[in-house]
DNA sequence: AAAAACATTTAACACAAACTTAACACCTGT
DNA sequence: ACAGGTGTTAAGTTTGTGTTAAATGTTTTT
């Protein structure tokens, strides 16, 4: 059984997702406030709870710092609720504690496949723990959600993309990756940068975590060496 | 005649595709979400799946799971589709059993060439009997994913045209290949090159993976004693 | 048996691909 | 506004591959 809070001071989009949610199968609240959707939530202790990030009392940001402040919501997942005009950008979202957040105008389906997503990870991440979020290979460990790398428990600083680079050609240590797959997987089909700009990264790449691992097929693109 | 699924829930993707991948010459089903997806998969038994992540109902990951748990879908390949801003990982693609995953948004020339690629790794696999994407025939076992050859477990570095001449001959053992054939599938139909070249090819390969594997008929063409 | 047709082998070369380094534009946080 | 770091571009260099050419070897035809 899967419990949700929703807070929200519109009533329409409260029944929406009410509505919604419960076909989905989980067990729904409502609060019109930010003081009620507390209350509710030391009550209930929701699995998800789901924050206006306007409302009357306490403000959706404010309700999560509280509810963060709090042992027992320290699992608890929290998504905002924003309109696409206030510019809550997804860093502030995490900054406040969030685990995700969601842009009005809701589509009921959307919602439910992407809180459905992130549900699935709290379960996954909760049993076992050590799922997906850590990858080896030789010396090498990486740390997805530390978005850390290790090489023999040294720690080594990678930038954004770099990391992005490693972890995608980690993710199948010997699998061939062409540049074409690199380029759309690390960088996006709509971007364009130059030729060099791959070689590049590797390079700096094999600069930190050492020359043996990442070997270049002439030709084809890289790969991670077994 | 190749069959592919195409699930998404957003129509526009769903349409754009069709159209692209009709013009390809694949005979293409869609659905628009989980469940239809996993109802077509059932009665068609496509050759390739493109899944969206966020679907209603259920989502990718979660039809790739069923899918993967049912016999006739074990050679199945499964492409998944996803958004560059959710947090799908890489890891998270190959540990559900995708065998590749595409980000949007999506530009129809990059996709038709890369789900070709992935066709043509299955196909060839399919030739040499396996199931996975390696071909074997007498000590040498190929691996096209990795882009490898091993002899007795030892690894022999190949260059891209030797890799793909051997992958040619390779494909069907014991077929005789003509050297126009030869010609058109490894070189390409509108490159021009001098009579000697494959002669050329053909010995490095016969050095690298030993002399007793490749067959010259005189006066057609070369093929792999079966 | 000689010639023709075809294949092998070796070395040399040209060129495209990848490497390397440095410079610079661009964020991001202070 | 500035500093520090990141991502990208540009330019010169290096490397390895693919191709050609030329000499040698083998089979088939007449």
């Amino acid at each position: 059984m899967t419990k949700i809070l929703i807070a929200d001071d519109d009533i329409s989009i409260l029944e929406l997702l009410e509505y919604n949610l419960k076909k989905e199968g989980y067990v729904i609240f409502t609060s019109k406030d930010g003081e009620e959707a507390l209350r509710i939530a030391k009550q209930e202790v929701p699995d998800l709870i789901i924050l206006d990030i306007m409302m009357p009392k306490l403000d959706g940001v404010e309700v999560c710092e509280k509810l963060r402040a709090d042992n027992t919501f320290q699992n608890t997942l929290i998504v905002f609720l924003t309109a696409r005009t206030e510019d809550f950008t997804q860093i502030a979202c995490y900054e406040n504690g969030g685990d995700d957040y969601i842009v009005k105008p809701i589509k009921p389906k959307v919602l439910a496949s992407r809180l459905k997503a992130i549900l699935k990870r709290k379960i996954s991440s909760e049993y076992g723990g050590g799922k997906s979020d850590s990858l080896t290979f030789g010396e090498i460990s990486i740390n997805i959600e530390r978005f850390e790398v290790k090489k023999n428990d040294e720690t080594i600083a990678l930038a954004k993309k770099e990391f992005e680079l490693l972890l995608l050609l980690a993710s199948k240590p010997g699998k061939l990756f062409t540049r074409d797959e690199i380029f759309n997987k690390v960088w996006g089909v709509d971007t364009a940068i130059g030729d060099r700009t791959i070689d590049v990264h590797i390079r700096k790449l094999r600069e930190k975590i050492g020359d043996s691992y990442i070997k270049t097929v002439k030709g084809l693109g890289y790969k991670i060496e077994a």
